[in-house]
DNA sequence: AAAACGGTTGAACAACTATTCAACTAAGGA
DNA sequence: TCCTTAGTTGAATAGTTGTTCAACCGTTTT
């Protein structure tokens, strides 16, 4: 998908207020950017990743706790578990059969309290 | 989907720290709550969105113009501002044929800048 | 009144995504 | 060594979602 590219053909409209567009271009971020941030908001909007983050804030959990206090299978949490890895919001440490998990950063913790404050606005 | 109740049956796996997933229970958000928050962040997570987001902050825009900026339908734009009104994050005005739209207030923009911190790590 | 234009809407379709299931690996206990 | 358990993984399926298309509404212009 092209974002703000000149001239795109897509648009069927004629163009209403041309320096208000050319400014707004100036200013819009890159593309690539754009798409980096919607990507981290997209991995924060499946309630699943929202608890499991708030379930291992503090104290690390293994898989089976986590499984244990979602009520859901190992399975289903350790796929989602590898989406928060391979997005750097955890890091976990293997201990013989278990591997405890736990917020990679404090950021994304402060993202989650700004948001909670908006929602209940 | 339940989220962390009591003696889930979806689980298959032995409860191996009981005190920790107790004290964790306790702890957690309450459903609704987490609900709402990956409701939110979901809105945030398509990068139509963002970008509409960027174009209206600031001066207000046409649906036209955003149309002629992002390179896309009118149809497609109206359809995503329908998404970003119906949770409250832009607001409008009518003016003759056109519609001008705004961010809701300044709780999203700070969401975003810290969002953008983190990704730029 | 009619045509033109900005914007909205519902249905349909394609693309994506979360969970389930089954098979598998690795570590510990008997 | 064999069995059990914690965790991972790939394929399949069901549910969700973004864009397109066509029709429509309201306002302005002629």
């Amino acid at each position: 998908m092209k974002i703000y590219e000149k001239n795109a053909p897509s648009c069927e409209c004629e163009e209403l207020h041309e320096e208000v567009i050319n400014k707004k271009r100036e200013e819009m971020p890159a593309e690539n950017t754009l798409y980096d941030l919607s990507d981290f908001f997209k991995i924060l909007g499946d309630s699943t990743r929202v608890s499991i983050l708030f379930a291992i804030d503090g104290e690390p959990m293994c898989v089976c706790d986590i499984a244990n206090l979602l009520g859901m299978t190992k399975s289903a949490v350790s796929h989602q578990l590898k989406v928060l890895r391979q997005s750097d919001l955890v890091t976990y440490r293997k201990s013989g059969k278990n591997v405890y998990y736990t917020l990679a950063d404090d950021h994304v913790r402060d993202i989650i309290e700004k948001a909670l404050e908006h929602i209940k606005e």
